[in-house]
RNA sequence: GCCCGGAUGGCGGAAUUGGUAGACGCGCUCGACUCAAACUCGAGUUCCAUUGGAGUGUGGGUUCGAGUCCCACUCCGGGUACCA
């Protein structure tokens, strides 16, 4: 039986409006979903349903999701799509049986809302609070479990207090590689009262350390120390050698200057020489600054990888941001300067023979004092076209070769050759040691280098044509090595390093691409340091909390101070002066899904017993753009509280799912240049045309709505449109971005309006697969929301009366009930949202069909609709006379006796085509198949008198006949 | 350049271990209802040809059987870059 119970209205409630209206107005009596969404919203929030406590013999699960920075735009479609995804997992979880911590907050530091309190004098503390507001009642829209009690803002003192609190930790710490892990100043400085510095295994920053122990102890001190000179050292003295030791670190460097910012900027905010946000050029320049010596953990954050379940992309992505690479670092000696030498890094010590000249960065230490006189002129030239041209250069991606050779030449270690020394800007001062033994056999860089340049290229391998270019296969067999020849890259790599080794000019060396990362803003909107200055020496405060003053403008002083010096009474509170830098964006978000364990501690930044019971994320949803800032931060920062014993695990996030960016389809309207003509997408070719976004609101199924673009740009009131053969103006299309500037965007809002935050969870999962990116298509949206509708229909008829019965139900009905649980259990499993929006239209399709109303059949069905339309299935849980909330439900489970059919259906395959279809008892063995098949008279006529050589039975899947 | 994905109807996508390719939905077509339209409901919808054939980016291979495995290539998307 089929169920049709709409005749009868139709002619009733005839009215006269626009389209979708009158269709909602109509719906309205058997699903009423603004109702039904509204009555259900006040009951979990009357009754707390999704408060999450922690109760230790239950397991737990911990669904989070990356906290958003509150914009003042709010949220498009795009923006839920992984909130979505989560919430239906911290659902179906917690009708699995565990306790589930699903909390939600915000990173509310950061530069919009300071730009924007620049331009407008607005505090960022107003900004940010009605930006909260605003994204707090969208998402409040959609049905959410979360635990808004746990909220955390990065911005609030009660949060960043702790923030502040693990920086002194960090400033405390340093980083002990014999320990394998960090341990405190207090116990380093106990030896380096004992020892000096000279057997330490600590993460040291080279620099800081040089240059303390040059102010302290002169020119030659080459980085080792007594006891007896520390011992000796004022407090001064100490806390400049100590700082080089530790974890957070006050040092001049070099660092990413952004002007139009006003600040510094990590490496990570750096994109192609433009800041992240705004895309302002951002400048090199040496200044004194915070930095957190990440590159202490470098090993861990790479064999940490192996551990979690990440996509292999973004593993790849912090791999490669780590860049560890493993080789030897080799000493080349300098004709006519025996008191310098150069020192160079090589991942192929194995191609030594084939050196025939070095290149140093322009930058390099050494070149002012080994350049030639009949070279300086030259190389100063070269030097200083090669820092104006940088950054510029890089963007445009133009890659000539350059370079200039210094009149200088180093000897090769085995050979005793002389080797010109050229500087050239393709070698990073950065990097390595800034400087590189060319071998341009063998790699491609020096190849082309060495071709510009016109400097010989020594053959090192057998049957390699030197003027093809350089051979990097490490299978090739060297020649013109020495002892080497014969040998396998392969072979020879390893006894390379050890042979150079042992001859006293190399020693093996792992380096990193990885840096130390910046770790102070000159911005105002972030947190305060908890330091102050004594005699120029940083000390923490520790006793107090240092909180964020107010200032009279958010800009920096005259002096060019961060705007925090305008803090007049509050930067003379401690010491000579307070640090007047704020921490980064970064700094709050690298611990927050800690927090959320325990958000209301006033003791701790977490209980150890919770962060013992909630442990881990077990899943972790975001975009994948923070592969190298945010989630190389969180891991280094949880590291850090691992080493502290003040948590349990050392990685934040046991399994990540990326989400997938979704697209916009933007409409185009095209003008005929210098004129106020436009014409349609048929006829844009004809003429020099203009394109111009149009708000997609008045475009539909490409048409434009000429009455609405008209008030929508006045600028454009009077101008001609000329239409199509249809009389129409036809827009043409585009996918996109999402983006306010392309009026392409969709905004969830008005879609709960018109379809209930049901639908638009239930579409949004249906898209596709979670992780790709996917154009939005509102039409599709229909589709969805009929099926929710069909799902009502069940459960109570057109004028809202029951249906549901208490009968026996079928074995159809039973078989697909338990065929949706099983497919939906197993595809949540998997993670495969979209195909279980597929299963369960599949089994209402079905159940609709068989015209089931069984108590027995809908109350597990609503059960498991619940993760994805939790509104309606508390209604149809309630009709069916469900106990309490179906948040709590059980989740149903699948019986396979239910499932199983009494005859199988086989598609009948002659040599791989399927010819007819074959109905056998389910329970038959493939050899009485095998005989029934070919005892079938299709099976002769397909025959037609040959004897098969072959058949395959496949049980329950295929029967294949090959002859 | 390198790394990671991907390519299936008009569209989004499904096919989980090699077993009926195109589930589910959109769109479209036809029909019912309606004065009419919308809504709703029903039927159809990979392509080509009248029993049949072709078909999952291209070319080859393995197999009784390939979207799925192997080899070579093309194109698209994302990330990243003188990293020695």
């Amino acid at each position: 039986m089929t169920v049709r119970n709409r005749a009868g209205h139709t002619g009733t409630l005839r009215t006269f409006g626009p389209g979708y209206l009158r269709a909602t107005s109509l719906r309205a009596m058997e699903y009423d979903f603004k109702a039904i969404e509204a009555k259900w919203r006040a009951k979990w929030t009357e009754q707390e349903t999704y408060r999450a406590e922690e109760v230790v013999d239950r397991p737990k699960y911990y669904v989070l999701d990356m906290f958003p920075y509150p914009s003042g735009a709010g949220l498009h479609v795009g923006h839920p799509l992984g909130y979505i995804a989560s919430d239906v997992i911290a659902r179906h979880k917690r009708q699995c049986g565990f306790n589930v911590l699903h909390p939600q907050g915000y990173d509310s530091f950061g530069l919009p809302a300071e730009q924007y309190a620049i331009q407008t004098g607005q505090h960022p503390a107003i900004t940010t609070e009605q930006n909260i507001a605003r994204y707090r009642s969208q998402l409040d829209l959609l049905g959410f479990s979360y635990d808004w009690s746990r909220e955390v803002r990065t911005s609030s003192p009660d949060y960043y207090r702790w923030t502040q609190w693990i920086f002194a930790r960090l400033f405390e710490h340093g980083y002990d590689h014999a320990a394998g892990k960090a341990r405190p100043i207090a116990a380093l400085v106990d030896v380096l009262a004992a020892k000096g510095n000279k057997e330490l295994d600590w993460a040291v920053g080279d620099d800081t350390l040089k240059e303390a122990g040059t102010v302290l102890w002169g020119d030659d001190f080459d980085g080792a120390f007594s006891a007896d000179q520390w011992n000796v050292l004022d407090e001064a003295g100490r806390s400049s050698i100590l700082m080089a030791y530790r974890l957070a670190y006050l040092a001049d460097s070099e660092v990413n200057w952004c002007p139009a910012l006003g600040t510094v900027l990590a490496n990570d905010e750096v994109v192609g020489g433009l800041s992240e946000r705004g895309g302002h050029p951002v400048v090199r320049k040496k200044m004194r600054q915070w930095m957190m010596r990440i590159t202490a953990y470098a090993d861990r954050l790479l064999d940490g990888l192996d551990t979690i379940d990440w996509s292999d992309s973004i593993k790849e992505v912090q791999r490669n941001w780590i860049g560890k690479s493993t080789g030897a670092q080799l000493r080349f000696a300098i004709q006519d300067h025996p008191d310098h030498h150069i020192e160079v890094f090589s991942t192929r010590p194995d191609t030594l023979h084939g050196a025939n000249f070095l290149v140093l960065a322009p930058e390099h230490e050494l070149v002012d004092a080994i350049t030639t006189d009949s070279q300086r002129a030259t190389v100063s030239a070269y030097q200083q076209e090669t820092a104006a041209r940088s950054e510029r250069e890089r963007m445009a991606g133009d890659r000539g070769v350059t370079g200039c050779f210094i009149g200088a030449h180093a000897v090769h270690p085995l050979t005793g050759d002389a080797m010109p020394i050229w500087i050239a800007d393709y070698v990073l001062a950065g990097y390595g040691t800034g400087a590189v033994m060319a071998v341009p056999a063998g790699d491609q860089r020096d190849w082309e280098f060495a071709k510009a340049f016109d400097l010989p290229i020594p053959p090192i391998f057998e049957g390699h044509d030197i003027d093809s270019g350089a051979e990097s296969d490490k299978q090739s067999v060297l020649c013109n090595s020495g002892d080497w020849n014969g040998l396998t890259c392969n072979a020879a790599l390893p006894r390379a390093i050890a042979e150079t080794e042992a001859a006293g000019f190399a020693k093996p060396r792992v380096n990193f691409r990885l840096r130390d990362a910046v770790f102070s803003r000159q911005r105002y909107w972030g947190e305060p340091f908890p330091i102050c200055y004594v005699d120029g020496i940083p000390q923490l405060i520790e006793d107090e909390q240092v909180l964020l003053p107010d200032v009279d403008a958010y800009l920096p002083t005259e002096t060019g101070d961060p705007p925090l010096a305008r803090a007049e009474q509050w930067n003379v509170s401690r010491g000579d002066r307070m640090e007047y830098n704020t921490m980064p964006g970064w700094a709050g978000s690298s611990w927050y899904f800690l927090r959320y364990m325990d958000p209301h501690n006033e003791d701790a930044f977490c209980d150890r017993v919770k962060s013992d019971y909630w442990g881990q994320v077990d899943l972790y949803v975001g975009g994948a753009e923070h592969g190298t800032g945010h989630l190389l931060y969180s891991r280094f920062w949880t590291k850090f509280l691992f080493d502290l014993d003040l948590i349990g695990f050392d990685e934040p996030f046991a399994k990540m799912i990326n989400q997938g960016m979704i697209l916009g389809r933007s409409s185009f309207v095209y003008r005929i240049e210098g004129t106020n003509r436009f014409v349609t997408f048929e006829q844009r070719k004809d003429h020099r045309t203009q394109r111009l976004h149009v708000d997609i609101s008045l475009v539909k199924n490409d048409v434009l709505n000429l009455e609405g673009f008209k008030a929508w740009r006045p600028e454009f009131a009077d101008a001609e449109f000329v239409l199509n053969d249809a009389g129409e103006y036809r827009c043409g299309n585009e996918v996109e971005k999402m983006s306010k500037s392309k009026f392409n965007v969709e905004n969830p809002d008005d879609l709960v309006e018109r379809y209930g935050a049901d639908t638009l969870r239930c579409y949004e999962m249906f898209l596709g697969p979670l992780e790709q990116a996917k154009p939005w298509d509102t039409q599709g949206i229909n589709g969805v929301h009929g099926f929710l509708r069909k799902l009502t229909r069940l459960y109570r008829d057109a004028d809202g009366n029951a249906l549901i019965t208490d009968g026996l139900p079928s074995a159809e009905a039973e078989r697909a009930l338990h065929k949706t649980i099983k497919k939906v259990t197993e595809d949540l499993d998997r993670l495969s949202w979209n195909t279980v929006v597929s299963a369960l239209m599949i089994g209402v399709n079905e159940l609709t069909e068989l015209g089931c109303h069984d108590r027995a059949v809908l109350q597990p069905l609503s059960a498991i609709v619940a993760p994805y339309a939790p509104h309606l299935a508390e209604e149809l849980w309630e009709a069916c006379g469900g106990n309490g909330s179906v948040v709590d439900a059980p989740w149903p489970k699948w019986d396979a006796d239910k499932l199983v059919e009494s005859e199988v259906t086989y598609p009948v395959q002659f040599n791989g085509k399927v010819r007819f279809q074959f109905a056998v008892a389910a329970d038959a063995a493939p050899a009485d198949v095998e005989a029934a098949v070919l005892a079938d008279e299709r099976t002769g006529k397909q025959l037609q008198g040959r004897t098969p050589k072959k058949v395959i039975v496949v049980p329950g899947r295929i029967i294949n006949i090959v002859g």
